[in-house]
DNA sequence: CTCTGTGAAACACTTCACAGCG
DNA sequence: CGCTGTGAAGTGTTTCACAGAG
């Protein structure tokens, strides 16, 4: 299962999501998953194929079964511990954003810079001075950071947190992060998914559908 | 160019993310180009290929050339207009993003169903009532629509938008837009990119590098 | 001699079509 | 009979290797 192509990777929450919506007992077909994540039939079922042979021929997936295998697939066992770095703007919103517990997300802090934010607890997250980032994420603090931070120290953060053995990163910062190997790095640009949908906005042709990827 | 691949309209933004760190009468080679964006150098002459010949052999490309030429293959000519649906924590804070005005576009409102936070201003953006938002569409106030309410809206917001004819939307809900063929919707899913960070964090293979798209 | 631009090969991903299980 | 699972075909994307311009 560890040979999963990263597009069926990529596709897998959107599954899940859909799962999340249906009853335990019920069961689905790939035509009905299909319709829910954007995708087509035969992509739904060769991607769950991927993961082994979960449904029934003739009738469907059953959700009580499918739901838990995805989750696995995607290394959701347990709680996983996220920390979020600047507690700006937008670092106070995604501290707020409630599909994390729900998600089998846990936020344990926020860290920033400025000493007159330290010891504020912004929706239940306790905000900590940024010096204690590298100290907590080699403690296994998080397993997660989230950089919400300026970028003109997103590069910085990044580093010290690889460092630290911070494995994956999600970068809201615009700026490109150069770590080093071993480590992933999502970014997410608002300036870049701007500039695609000007791009189809702009033109005749028929655009492929996208994700926030 | 009209017929440039997706994958390389996702990376053209990259490109010209460097190309504004970069003096205007200096030369940029591809392998530069390409170490800045985390991409190789023949993927980088391969896109740039798509716009035209462009650059000179033996030397490279000229940042005052390129720059202007990639910014119109993206369309990014004028202001372009951006309206944000949703002035709650992440509303607010993308209203705050410094990236939009410096890249060419311009905020022209915020909406809220809240009636106790109309009239109020925001970054100097201010907010107006999600009731007035099919109107100022069809009126083309704007262009391009930030989703950020909470996902039990965001479909009916995404239906009320295409009916007014925005043709493109940046979706942060946790939930899948269904909207008419035309309309370009990317979705932003923190969720979603923290289950895929999830699988590699697991994992042993070598995952492939990632986008915010 | 350097660095672009591009055929051609390799690879990855998606779609099709259907065999086969329940 | 319906829907899964999957070979095989088709399409899109990346990489290689090098001809050719400056």
């Amino acid at each position: 299962v560890r040979n999963t192509p990263p597009a069926t990777v990529a596709r897998l929450p959107r599954y899940l999501q859909y799962l999340d919506h249906q009853a335990d007992h019920a069961t689905v077909s790939s035509e009905d998953i299909a319709r829910a994540s954007g995708v087509n039939a035969p992509q739904v079922r060769r991607d769950l194929s991927f993961l082994g042979t979960l449904g029934t021929r003739g009738v469907g997936y059953d959700v009580s079964r499918l739901r838990p295998l995805i989750m696995r697939a995607l290394g959701l066992t347990g709680e996983l511990k996220v920390a979020i770095v600047g507690a700006g703007n937008l670092g106070q919103a995604l501290a707020g954003y409630r599909g994390f517990a729900s998600r089998g997300f846990q936020v344990t802090a926020l860290y920033d810079s400025d000493p007159a934010k330290h010891g504020l607890v912004v929706h239940d997250i306790p905000i900590r001075p940024a010096a204690r980032l590298a100290a907590d994420a080699a403690g296994g603090e998080f397993a997660i950071a989230i950089i919400a931070t300026p970028a003109e120290v997103a590069g910085k953060v990044a580093a010290e947190l690889a460092a630290a053995g911070v494995k994956s990163m999600l970068n809201f910062a615009p700026a490109r992060l150069t770590v080093p190997a071993g480590v992933q790095v999502r970014n997410v640009d608002l300036s870049t998914e701007l500039q695609i949908l000007s791009f189809y906005l702009g033109g005749t042709s028929e655009p492929k559908p996208a994700e926030g990827t």
